[in-house]
DNA sequence: TAGTGGTCTAGACCACTAG
DNA sequence: TAGTGGTCTAGACCACTAG
């Protein structure tokens, strides 16, 4: 396996940085210097330098060079899935209910719809070992013929159950993460006294025009869930 | 600003895409198909398909074609700074104190040392408005001529306190965020009863070889403070 | 065998930078 | 004015796919 020549040029210059020959703000050669240096041509060098461009290792500044940047940050990749964060796969879902309601105060605000909306409520919740660990509620803004499948909504993330009415792209997910005491609900849910804290995650799905079409609230009992997050970026991280 | 031929061909094909034409697994027309469309040649096809593929809209196979990847993904990006999570900006982060002790279990085990080992402890805290809202606390393995810099250690981050030491690129670190009640130490600091959550987020720094060089926790009172995370990428998130 | 994507060449013209 | 990166061309050869 012949390495190709726009990684060789990539993975030179991304030694240089690692080793620390080069540092934050520095200058790397220039393009036609890469161009004598490998014996190429520019296609070549460039397609090597995009790489690291991507990669967030160099950024380019038409006229002057390519700089190396600052790779400190704050950064970090985190997984999220309501219903298989517990990973190792004895858990068990079980659907509580699926109801059609006026929203709570809570629900209205965070899907930018007014009392007279009716919304979808789908309870879920987890259990592992005859613990309970997870309990999730959805809220979905109602509309006539609004194709609900009880398959779906028993094992599909939020994300999925939403897809089914959009592109699947341009999604807009997000997440608020907190810590708070058990309300009387969830403390019957996952069995535990108002002193246990449980870690509440808030998530919103968003479309195109950031116009919020789902919002969830996700309880785990803290004694059996952390959440784990890092920088090392994956693609497909399911 | 004329926009350049290889954006309009990604923007044709990713259109395609979310307006629905195309869907997951679906043949993207060829790159020759897109050379005689466009009137260009393949290489500036081929840098419209890049920017497709690096933003996991396609993936290619070789012989085959360009195929419409599934969106649908579980991952976040989140941000977290330990002294300047309260963004606005009227937080005070004072310095506890800087001490070489032995280190306690938790923390022998996270930094994988033994108990001979020393280790720096840093505590600090934040406050905003009079309320203490962060307790924060850094334990770096201890090794003589270790530079400390007053100034470094008041305001610097994690990854920047350790930066100083080895290069800043290829740092791994990790996250693990949970719910717990404050022990007594915390609720001194934050000033909280037992009985009110805190957000504990565990935070590990590791070297290239994956060795562990510094372990952190950080406390935030939760009625306070909230995580927060996305599924839009940008770079040089601070 | 025809078509596909992967790599690469040797040029070109452009806007911008900085002395 | 010389050098830089940004865009683009019109070719080439390759390994691989699938009928």
């Amino acid at each position: 396996m012949k390495k190709p020549l726009h990684i060789e040029i990539s993975e030179y210059i991304k030694n240089q940085i690692i080793s620390g020959k080069l540092k934050y703000g520095d200058k790397i050669n220039s393009e036609n210097e890469l161009c004598e240096k490998f014996g190429t041509s520019r296609m070549t060098v460039r397609k090597g330098l995009t790489v690291l461009v991507n990669e967030n290792f160099i950024y380019s500044v038409p006229g002057k060079g390519n700089f190396v940047s600052e790779k400190i940050s704050n950064q970090y990749t985190l997984y999220f899935n309501e219903l298989n964060s517990l990973k190792s796969g004895n858990e068990e879902t079980k659907l509580l209910g699926v109801n059609i309601i006026n929203p709570p105060i809570e629900v209205m605000f965070n899907l930018g719809i007014t009392k007279k909306r009716k919304v979808i409520v789908i309870k879920r919740y987890s259990m592992k070992h005859d613990i309970s660990i997870v309990y999730d509620i959805k809220y979905i803004p109602y509309h006539v013929g609004m194709p609900i499948v009880e398959k779906e909504i028993h094992y599909a993330t939020f994300p999925e159950i939403l897809a089914k009415e959009m592109s699947h792209f341009e999604i807009k997910k997000e997440l608020i993460i907190s810590g708070e005491n058990p309300s009387k609900e969830v403390q019957k849910i996952l069995k535990i006294t108002k002193e246990e804290p449980v870690m509440k995650i808030e998530q919103k799905i968003l479309d195109d025009d950031n116009k919020p079409i789902g919002f969830g609230i996700t309880y785990f009992n803290s004694k059996y869930f952390k959440l784990e997050a890092s920088n090392l970026k994956s693609y497909e991280g399911d």
